[in-house]
DNA sequence: TCACTTTTTGAACGACATGTCAAGAAGTCG
DNA sequence: CGACTTCTTGACATGTCGTTCAAAAAGTGA
């Protein structure tokens, strides 16, 4: 059935988009409902009328995040080699701090920012970070079927030890002229997880 | 020679303490100065006149925050076993994220406030994330030559693994009950600096 | 066309922020 | 003691924040 009454003006994506897109940058507190109105034209008003709060608003935006990087999460056990593409998802957090600086993670950001005080960001954070674990999990444990991970490798520790360190990645850029520099903490994080027979022996 | 006129009715260390408490707790933005009369009775006004600033009194703090860093990083190449010590470094993270939560590391807290804008917060981040690096890479080096680290390993890379990981455990142990689920990351990226002849090999 | 419903709009509110300032308090020095 | 200097105090200026609200605007359905 068809609801009656004037339609609204704007479109409940591109608010939210543009919310998260606020919010990345600037993080929570930082980022006014005014500045919301510079961005997309929406008055502080409509944005109550339509979400109710600031802090619904921002729950919308970073659920929109979080369900991103569930995606990303699924995709990353997919067919062909494993470790490129966790190399490659590394290298593209300091590629992205280095292209557009100040970002970082919002999941990180939103840590650092409201936890462990804001209970419904925790939830969602946490379902995010849970998320990525176990997408490295199962990436691992496939490509350790595969033979592509050594046998002995215990993946869900690697999987924490790789989210760790994305995160951290995340923090180190912004405070890095250069993130590239840090480029070969990724692969010594991932040089552990293949074979080696015959190198680094004692003689 | 003595200064003439009323003296300072409060400590400059335990003003500077106290606000390097409230900022690693609260952020920077979060913690007002009056949240800082509440804790120490110093007013606003007082503030103003010995320090400036929220900002200066701020980078005071961060720079109180930077040269225990650097301490740290100093006692790091001490004599005896170093990657016990290493170990025992990261794992307090998760330790110190248990029993006080909320806090998390001061300079990755500030990175992912105020960087890349704040510079001169930012040359303080860089520095204090610069002498944990280096202190983890000196005495990497310095178990490598003792034969503790195998020989094969790059120091440098896995000093910015450790920084890295140590950082990222910060943020994740924000959005985890049990911060201490996370251990087994930090012997993950421990054990690939050891020798291991004779294991994880073909058959 | 005309009631009816919903959204938009812009002003306003109360709370709280940083920062300022004049007056009083509390020392030091001749 | 008394002049001088500095610090403390509390009120205040100014601005911005999230939030609310009444009135105008703009649709829908009979």
């Amino acid at each position: 059935m068809s609801r009656t009454g004037r339609p609204r003006s704007f479109d409940d994506d591109q608010v939210v988009g543009s919310a998260l897109d606020l919010f990345w940058r600037r993080g929570y507190a930082a980022a006014s409902l005014r500045d919301l109105k510079e961005d997309l034209g929406v008055l502080p008003g409509s944005v109550y009328a339509a979400y109710g709060s600031k802090h619904a608003l921002f729950l919308r935006a970073l659920g929109r995040y979080v369900d991103a990087a569930r995606e990303q999460a699924d995709d990353m056990a997919a067919e062909g080699a494993v470790l490129p593409r966790i190399r490659a998802l590394l290298l593209d957090v300091l590629q992205a701090a280095q292209a557009t600086p100040g970002r970082g993670c919002m999941l990180g950001n939103t840590a650092a920012e409201l936890l462990p005080e804001d209970e419904a960001a925790g939830r969602l954070v946490h379902g995010g970070f849970a998320a990525l674990e176990d997408g490295l999990k199962q990436a691992l444990q496939a490509a350790q079927r595969s033979g592509e991970v050594r046998a002995g490798v215990d993946c869900g520790a690697q999987a924490r030890l790789l989210l760790g360190l994305m995160q951290g990645l995340h923090v180190l850029a912004r405070a890095e002229p250069d993130p590239l520099r840090l480029s070969d903490a990724v692969d010594a994080a991932l040089v552990a997880l293949t074979d080696h027979s015959g190198t680094g022996q004692k003689s």
